[in-house]
DNA sequence: GAGTTTGAAACT
DNA sequence: CAGTTTCAAACTC
């Protein structure tokens, strides 16, 4: 696999490393917390109480014990983040990076992070803690593009070392060129993490390795590989071990332009010690040696995160770059990186920032609505705010912090003596307020903006603040802007860490009180898709009643349920129950928002239906009894509503093709089911698109077509948070939300589609998206077969042109993934940036692709995989009916074209993929119909 | 905050 | 597959 070839370049240069420590900003960072880094337990117990999102295993919402650490930790900031590692296992993590020039890369707050791990016998009440913040984080990290990339042309070496000890044995992680390649096993491997715990880890892991990486485009791999070793490490440290000492070294320097991460830091406890080193890669590249597929899962809902910190990466280096004087860049919340070499800083901050960090992070995930390149999901706080912004030191004269605000991309330049208050206020506050709130003083939000006393307010506050003030830049005056709220759903339903008088408040405040400041700032934030909340008392939320459930996440601490499963400590009963639901419709969890286009050029909200359609008899489609209504889009002919005045279109209105679209298109390919699938064989490429993230809907532009060629379905993320799905599988999306747990037993887990099927679509950010990509062919997205140039694409022969406009993405096609088995195409619009895609959704895509591909590796049947792709395209129409039928008549009628063999294995593949959201962003290729085909 | 309405989901 | 029941969100008061 070319995979294997690709490695990591460490763009660290040692011998160049900036004498961080003694930098200013060095000395700012170790203000910024109070908290020496003892890694002691306690996280667990202190945030037990505090309301955190749901964890949902990867998606919308974050692992709930390292979010939710993370959020706890930030409500109490006092908290070492030795405290946060108690019984419960915490993990202090730091990631360091560096450009080879020795250039510093930092994001703030970014080096920390502090996860929780949640024992296994943790209360409920912990959990539902940890898992509000974790599901956000995750819903954060569906958000984010999936980073994961098999670019080979990036390479770094790293290395890895982990340990996972009860002495809370800090676990680094190292890349390094010195390094590159080699990995040490020098603990004996751990077997006892199979809890939930182990994803949020990685999670939380990720989501530092993001802060880490310096570039966005290129350092994408980097984090990817990061985060999926450390997910598989985790998840498999056995095997992790193993993989990793006989990985040969792989590591190879191609690179030093790319910033990487330099070292991370992740402090852990309640876990034999482990200790590996080598290259981050290797880990992934044994698994994918052995089964190309194998590595992708794992990281997939990590992988989010990663993209948004590549944007703001990018920025960062961009400014870095920029002639304007920023030469050096160093991250301000770096770990304790120092150990390992010069450049990296060490800001060991109280644990609470750190998971902060990460919770901002998926809080303040931005929907990209306007320019998709550079919007940058908002980290937030100091944990959160220092995370979302991404700072530039120039170490030497006077600290120069560049803060970016993720919404409007712009940079602001601290000066040293603005660093020199933020830290001063840090250092002050920290004991007794969060972060967020010393941020906000400094950047001079008002008082009345800075906590919302709903629900999101207490954590996601913080997140918002920072981010959502825009900070102008260079003038060496903090000018903060309030911005819109963009905080997440995700966000609001963790609790922030905010200060600990708004944390009290919150976890004073009646459940009832916070689902309605939750939603209330939901609707205001317009973040309809945001993570849902529910208040369930017979369901048990394992049902699709439920709306966590059925959006694929786990319930969250504002939710009011009563007698709920959907727990992460419940993991075993919701995947249970989800595929049961799963088998009986198949897409019942896929995204109930579809775009249907047949023509490219049509690309506009009149395209985004909702799949099934309403029933609407009485609301006249006018009242959120409307799912149509609700998710912000037009009825279509497949409603069966009666006196529709559905402002966002009316039944009979479809305003794509109606002779072609889906929407309105009452046929049912099966006869038994609801679904209506609706097969195209046209030179119009029906790209069946689930946009579950109507905010994050970014780029459509870079579509891919995937040939699985039998060899499994792809899952392509285009953009952060959004997926395309087959219909079959249903659920691509990107939702921010959520995902359901994948099950660590097996890979039917992987294919768990993330599901957003309630999120709705924002038809604005839509179009602008659409504008984005106006030149992209929105045909592209689909799958299906264009004609003999898509044939061309399916047999894996790649269209020249086509690469050459998206050189980018070239490197997915440089990677033995697409060029062996299957061929996986993206077309990018030229004029489209490359910057957006470059390291991130491509990557994203093939790690979706990846993840497939482990799928069929493990689960398909040899003939499936040299199954060519169905010259078909699968296109959902809503179906009239309620009930969806499986996918099934949509496999009879490619079965019917194709061989009966073909047939079969199309079975297979489907009872071989779940329906269950992907506990990842990401996409469920077309090429799962089409395997099916 | 309680009660009602509504329509999806589940069940038969 | 249609009809009914269950359920929880949306809505109203």
């Amino acid at each position: 696999m070319d995979y294997h070839e690709s490695t990591i370049a460490s763009a660290m240069d040692a011998t160049e490393t900036v004498p961080v420590q003694d930098s200013p900003v060095f000395s700012y960072i170790s203000k910024l917390s109070p908290i020496q880094p003892v890694k002691e337990p306690a996280v667990s117990q202190g945030f037990t109480r505090l309301n955190s999102p749901p964890t949902v295993f990867t998606s919308p919402r974050l692992n709930p014990h390292g979010l939710s650490s993370s959020l706890k930790s930030s409500q109490f900031p006092p908290l070492p983040s030795t405290q946060l590692s108690g019984q419960d296992g915490g993990c202090w993590i730091s990631i360091t990076a560096a450009d080879r020039s020795g250039k510093l890369d930092d994001g703030l707050g970014s080096g920390l992070n502090t996860c929780t791990e949640k024992g296994l016998d943790s209360s409920r009440l912990v959990d539902d803690q940890t898992e509000s913040s974790i599901g956000c984080a995750d819903r954060f990290l569906d958000d984010a593009v999936y980073m994961d990339s098999f670019n080979s042309n990036v390479s770094a070496d790293s290395s890895l070392k982990y340990f996972d000890d009860i002495d809370q044995t800090p676990v680094r992680v190292n890349n390094s060129k010195e390094s590159a390649g080699k990995l040490e096993k020098t603990h004996g491997a751990r077997g006892n993490n199979k809890d939930a715990s182990v994803d949020r880890r990685a999670i939380e892991i990720n989501m530092m390795s993001r802060d880490g990486v310096i570039r966005a485009d290129q350092g994408a791999k980097f984090e990817s590989n990061l985060s999926e070793n450390l997910a598989i490490t985790n998840k498999h440290p056995e095997k992790f071990m193993t993989e990793n000492s006989e990985a040969g070294q792989t590591g190879h320097v191609d690179d030093s332009s790319y910033l990487l991460p330099k070292s991370i830091e992740i402090y852990e406890g309640n876990k034999s010690s482990v200790e590996t080193t080598g290259a981050l890669d290797e880990p992934v590249q044994n698994e994918v040696q052995s089964n190309p597929m194998a590595a992708q899962p794992r990281g997939l809902h990590v992988s989010c995160l990663h993209f948004e910190d590549a944007q703001q990466k990018i920025i960062t280096n961009r400014h870095a770059q920029n002639p304007s004087g920023i030469e050096n860049s160093s991250r301000i919340l770096t770990s304790s990186a120092d150990r390992e070499g010069p450049k990296s800083i060490s800001l060991e901050t109280p644990s609470t920032p750190i998971s902060q960090i990460g919770m901002t992070q998926q809080m303040v995930y931005p929907r990209n609505r306007g320019n998709y390149s550079i919007k940058v999901p908002t980290p937030l706080g100091i944990g959160l705010h220092l995370n979302s912004v991404v700072s530039t030191t120039q170490v030497g004269a006077g600290e120069t912090i560049i803060v970016k605000s993720s919404e409007k991309d712009t940079l602001s330049i601290w000066d040293e003596q603005q660093v020199t208050s933020l830290s001063s206020h840090l250092s002050e506050n920290s004991k007794n307020s969060s972060y967020l709130s010393v941020l906000e003083s400094i950047l001079g939000i008002p008082d009345d903006s800075r906590h919302n006393n709903d629900y999101a307010s207490v954590a996601a506050n913080s997140a918002t603040s920072v981010s959502t003030y825009n900070v102008k830049p260079l003038d060496n005056s903090m000018v903060c802007n309030p911005i819109e709220d963009q905080s997440t759903p995700v966000n609001k339903r963790k609790s922030n860490t905010g200060n600990a008088d708004d944390a009290e408040e919150f976890k004073r405040s009646s459940p009832k009180r916070k689902r309605q400041a939750y939603k209330k700032k939901t609707s205001e934030s317009n973040d309809d898709y945001s993570c849902k909340l529910c208040n369930c008392k017979k369901s048990k939320c394992l049902k699709l009643y439920c709306d966590c459930f059925a959006a694929g996440i786990y319930c969250a601490e504002p939710c009011s349920c009563q007698g709920c499963f959907n727990r992460p400590e419940y993991e075993d009963t919701v995947l249970e129950t989800r595929q049961q639901i799963g088998s009986r419709n198949p897409l019942a969890f896929a995204p109930k928002i579809v775009q249907n286009n047949e023509d490219e050029t049509q690309l506009s909200k009149s395209s985004i239906r909702h799949k099934r359609g309403c029933n609407c008899k009485k609301s006249m489609c006018l009242k959120k009894y409307c799912e149509c209504y609700q998710a912000k889009v037009g009825c279509s002919d497949g409603c069966r509503c009666e006196g529709c005045k559905n402002v966002y279109g009316q039944k009979g209105e479809c305003g794509v093709n109606k002779d072609v679209g889906m929407q309105c298109t009452d046929e049912t390919t099966d006869g038994s089911s609801g679904e209506k699938l609706e097969m195209v064989e046209s030179g119009n490429v029906l790209y069946h698109t689930e946009l579950c993230n109507p905010h994050n809907l970014t780029p459509l532009t870079p579509s891919f077509q995937y040939s699985d060629q039998g060899k499994g379905a792809s899952k392509a993320w285009f953009s952060s948070g959004k997926y395309f799905q087959s219909p079959e599988s249903g659920p691509t999306f990107g939702a921010p939300c959520v995902r359901f747990p994948r099950s660590p037993r097996n890979l039917d887990n992987r294919d768990m589609i993330s599901e957003s099927s309630k999120e709705i679509l924002d038809l604005d950010s839509f179009d602008n998206e659409l504008d984005y990509h106006k030149a992209e062919a929105v045909n592209d997205f689909s799958f299906g077969h264009h004609g003999p140039s898509n044939m061309e694409h399916l047999a894996g022969k790649p269209n020249a042109r086509e690469w050459e406009s998206n050189l980018k993405v070239q490197p997915f096609s440089g990677s033995g993934h697409f060029s062996s088995a299957s061929s996986l195409r993206w077309r990018v619009s030229p004029i489209t940036p490359m910057a957006q895609f470059s390291g991130t959704k491509l990557p994203q895509a093939v790690d979706y692709y990846n993840d497939l591909h482990n799928i069929m590796e493990d689960d398909t049947p040899e003939i499936l995989k040299g199954t060519p792709n169905p010259p078909n395209t699968v296109k959902v129409r809503s179906p009239n009916k309620k009930r969806v039928s499986p996918p099934h008549g949509h496999l009879r009628e490619l079965g019917s074209r194709s061989s009966e063999g073909l047939r079969s294995a199309r079975k297979f593949i489907l009872q071989a993929v779940p329906s269950f959201p992907p506990l990842t962003p990401c996409v469920e290729s077309k090429n799962g119909g089409q395997k099916k085909t």
